[in-house]
RNA sequence: GGGAGCUUAGCUCAGCUGGUUCAGAGCACCUGCCUUACAAGCAGGGGGUCACUGGUUCGAACCCAGUAGCUCCCACCA
């Protein structure tokens, strides 16, 4: 048969992957193996495949398929996330482009349009998760606006509102006067700007304070808002402002407005901005908002939701806000409380969606109480119940759990789950899963229950991700705790493991936590990995706006999906950034094409049951024995989520243990066959290796599996038994280790002789225990290309020589010596180990080493002073005969 | 501004309890080879003041302190 001198990925990954479907090995069911879960992060239904996705799901599948093949019953749920804020932003700029404007149609229409988007765009993403060869059980496929999904987080808002955990209150958000919208912070670019900063004087009141007697004192501030002036409520100074402590308690004027307000000090000032002093607008800066709360201030609202100014203001009423800026300027300067301008940098937020300058603005939104959902949160992480990988995140972790604010859950949009609480005419209102339900309770309240509105806003995306690992088994369950649930939550919950991007650990991860102990009473998961960011050549952060993202999908088709994903985790220990680079994915694909054409030498070669083994037994005793080795390290690896590391160790195995030295160990002479015997055990070993790589090279080692030799239908490497490790022989490991040492070295002559690897060499050695040379006699002269080895007494004269323990070689290269490049060389070795000695001898004579350190490592310097000394008069004889 | 972390070969990173796995791996690089599985390959080789400065110790890449540079998260500059 003829094969291909090269892999050829595309003929074989689609094959096995409808393969795999077809018989069903993705699907898991309960029964009466152990579970290993991962549900996936769902990724924005309207997304595409990134590189992030790339590596992420490279990594859930590496662990899926690993447990799989080790007896468990692995499942790995799929699916997407409804993403409100990303996905009504493109549903937005569609009609835009359609030429509908969102202001202009029903929220019901708007749904219509979002809908029909999802259904066309909503399952790109999982398409393109088949071809990376994720095998999630895609009859699970979960939408987080599947109706019942829908459902469980509308129980949930009702059960923690019920359970007093969710409020109505005032927050300052990013108000778009443009879009008239709210925007997340995520949607706030900051960008630096010239600006203005006014100096304007505010007269201090007298101390009984009348319009009349005026006092002379003023306090100066500086801002970059004057029109903000109008909705003044404090003047704030540094506590400890030697400047300004006198007037700590007294009063000011705000000009025009005529209005008395107190001067504050807390420490948020920075006494070496500006004056040192601030105007305080709670309602137009979060920060002022902050002071307001803390120091009970008057809120003003002196700006429209138009970005115009508002009655409240007094005056310029209906003059937007930057022409009032100006106007007021020059107002002030006119009645001479502008002391002075200056120009300064600062940042302002703008919009991402209109670019608008954002304005602080107050309103009234729901919240989250997370101090009670967040402490067993934090306690299970703490107590290793939830273990972080790598573990510094757990740091972070508690920090941002100790310390943090209460979650708004309400957005202004209308793609996701829309708020289920009802207002009467009077803006009274209940929190009822449906509008009969609250009918009935405003009847219970004796409130008026006609012309019922339903709340305009939608919930946080996050407060139905987080209920994720539960809704995606039994979505029922949501209504409280320790409800009954299904088969499936009962044999999946807790999951193993979750794979995630660090930069959610909050937004995601923890909330998950947090609903898992609120709804089951158990954490959602085990371990979580949080794998690095996916970054450019440069460091810059893969961004569809820098385009420096390469498309995965691309890659695959030029690589492969075993060589792209073996690309990915080669270079990606968890928590640590990826800089990528094709040629990690080339390394990959390479990697690939060795293992081919591995199987392209084995396959082709005759079988004999007429051949001794020679010392092929010993070849396949220490590959074996190197087999088991890795075993055991590829066990501690996984245990340690060190993916990157296992890979590494099974692409070294396979490379330099398998191909480079037991295949060319073994190989027969050409046209000879091999032996029966170690056929059997090569392509054995072969299946082996497969199996271990299966995890990381899903397709290639399927494809392999079934042309190393006849399988039946359902006898797939994807379902095989993962290899356990046996007893490691580390002797024939070490003997061999001498032997390929031995072989290196005369290579090495070989190398720097410029002989050709065709030349036959002689080989004499001066040892006192031949066994070891005598029972490796024909690998020695097979991989080393020598002659039968020859046991001397004496050095053999002028010939090419090295050491190895206390044995010496010797290559009599006839004349093709250079006796002084041969003295230089041995001369450079003796330096080094007279060094070395000089360093061991310094030790051992230190009587405070030879006290206080452990007697073994005491007594490993005392071997290496003898090995040292040995080599020595070794390296000086030879010297010394050189001549 | 608050918090976390990083700095080891040209690049990406290991180095776990301080001492023979102590200075390592992969890639890249250099030299020689189209040797009958593979040039996407084979054989061999060079390369590091472990960021810097002190300290602890018989002994430090590893522990402690300080300095410099970098990264991330959170809060944001009136």
């Amino acid at each position: 048969m003829m094969l291909s001198k090269t892999y050829n990925p595309r003929e074989v990954e689609d094959k096995w992957y409808q393969y795999w479907l077809d018989k069903q090995f993705f699907k898991s069911t309960p029964d009466h193996r152990e579970p290993y879960t991962i549900v996936i992060p769902p990724p924005n239904v309207t997304g595409v495949l990134h590189m992030g996705h790339m590596l992420n799901n490279t990594i859930q599948d590496v662990l899926i398929r690993r447990a799989r093949m080790r007896g468990y019953n692995a499942c790995w749920v799929p699916g997407t996330d409804h993403a409100s804020i990303a996905t009504e932003a493109k549903v937005v700029a569609m009609l835009k482009e359609k030429g509908i404007n969102k202001k202009d149609i029903t929220r019901e229409e708007f749904l219509g349009y979002a809908w029909e988007w999802k259904e066309k765009y909503g399952g790109i993403i999982l398409e393109q998760l088949k071809k990376i060869g994720a095998s999630c059980d895609w009859d699970r496929t979960r939408f987080t606006m599947d109706a019942d999904m829908s459902e469980a987080v509308i129980d949930t808002f009702v059960h923690l509102y019920n359970k007093g955990l969710i409020y109505r209150g005032v927050r300052m958000v990013n108000w778009d006067p443009q879009g008239k919208t709210a925007v997340s912070d995520e949607e706030v670019i900051y960008k630096e700007v010239n600006s203005k900063l006014y100096y304007v004087k505010y007269r201090i009141a007298s101390e009984e304070e009348n319009a009349e007697r005026m006092s002379e004192d003023w306090i100066t501030i500086a801002t970059t808002r004057p029109e903000t002036i109008l909705g003044d409520t404090a003047v704030c100074v540094h506590p400890h402002d030697e400047r300004y402590e006198h007037l700590i308690g007294k009063n000011v004027i705000i000009p025009f407005v005529n209005r008395v307000v107190p001067i504050i000090a807390d420490t948020y000032i920075d006494k070496e901005f500006g004056t040192g002093a601030l105007k305080v607008t709670p309602a137009h800066d979060i920060n002022d908002y902050e002071l307001g709360l803390k120091h009970n201030l008057q809120v003003i609202d002196t700006i429209d939701e138009d970005g115009k100014m508002s009655p409240a203001a007094q005056f310029y009423i209906g003059m937007d806000r930057f022409a009032c800026r100006k106007q007021i300027a020059i107002d002030l300067e006119e009645k001479g409380f502008l002391v002075k301008t200056e120009e300064i940098k600062n940042k302002n937020g703008l919009s991402e969606r209109t670019n608008a300058v954002i304005e602080p603005k107050l309103s009234v939104q729901w919240f989250v109480n997370m101090k009670e959902l967040a402490k067993p949160a934090l306690e299970v992480v703490l107590d290793g119940e939830v273990k972080l990988i790598p573990e510094k995140f757990t740091n972070t972790y508690r920090h941002w759990m100790e310390n943090c604010k209460d979650w708004c859950i309400s957005r202004q949009l209308w793609w996701g789950q829309r708020i289920p609480a009802w207002y009467n005419e009077d803006g009274q209102f209940v929190v009822a899963k449906t509008e009969a339900e609250a009918v009935e309770k405003f009847k219970i309240q004796n409130f008026k229950s006609n012309n019922l509105k339903q709340d305009e806003d939608v919930m946080d995306t996050w407060f139905s991700s987080w209920l994720w690992p539960i809704s995606v088994f039994d979505p029922s369950v949501c209504k409280g705790v320790n409800q009954p649930s299904n088969e499936d939550l009962a044999y999946y919950y807790p999951t193993n493991d979750l794979v995630t991007a660090p930069e959610i650990l909050f937004f995601w991860v923890a909330r998950m936590i947090m609903a898992g102990k609120e709804f089951r009473g158990q954490v959602p998961f085990k371990n979580v990995y949080l794998t690095g960011i996916v970054r450019d050549k440069q460091g810059r952060k893969m961004s569809k706006s820098l385009g420096n993202s390469p498309d995965p999908i691309e890659l695959i088709e030029k690589f492969g999906a075993d060589g792209v994903r073996m690309g990915m985790l080669l270079a990606a220990p968890a928590g640590n950034d990826l800089p990528f680079d094709e040629s990690y994915c080339e390394q990959g694909r390479n990697f690939a094409n060795k293992i081919w054409n591995a199987f392209r030498l084995v396959k082709g070669w005759e079988v004999t049951e007429n051949t001794a083994q020679t010392d092929n037994a010993l070849a396949i005793e220490w590959f074996d024995a190197r087999l088991n080795q890795v075993l055991v390290q590829l066990e501690e690896q996984f245990e340690q989520y060190r993916l990157s590391e296992a890979l590494m160790s099974v692409y070294k195995l396979v490379w330099d243990d398998f191909c480079s030295w037991y295949l060319e160990w073994i190989k027969p002479p050409f046209g000879e066959p091999i032996d029966a015997k170690t056929y059997e055990a090569t392509i054995g070993y072969f299946e082996k290796l497969l199996k271990i790589l299966h995890p990381f090279m899903p397709f290639i080692t399927e494809e392999l599996w079934h042309e190393l030799r006849e399988r039946t239908e359902k006898e797939c490497i994807i379902v095989a038994n993962y290899p356990v490790a046996n007893e490691v022989n580390t002797a024939i490991i070490a003997d061999t280790n001498t032997i390929f040492e031995l072989i290196a070295q005369i290579r090495t002559i070989r190398n720097t002789k410029q002989l050709s690897p065709k030349e036959v060499l002689p080989l004499a050695v001066k040892t006192a225990d031949r066994s070891i040379y005598e029972r490796f006699t024909h690998t020695i002269t097979k991989l080393a290309n020598t002659q039968a080895i020859v046991f001397v007494d004496e050095k053999v004269e002028n010939a090419a020589g090295f050491i190895i323990d206390k044995d010496e070689f010797f290559v009599d290269l006839g004349n093709n010596i250079d006796v002084a490049a041969e003295r230089e060389r041995m001369l450079l070795e003796l330096n080094y180990a007279k060094g070395f000695l000089k360093s061991v001898m310094a030790k051992l004579g230190n009587e405070k080493f030879v006290a206080n350190a452990n007697p073994e490592v005491v007594a490993a310097e005392r071997k290496k002073q003898a090995d040292a000394e040995g080599k020595i008069a070794l390296l000086e004889q030879s010297i010394a005969q050189l001549s």
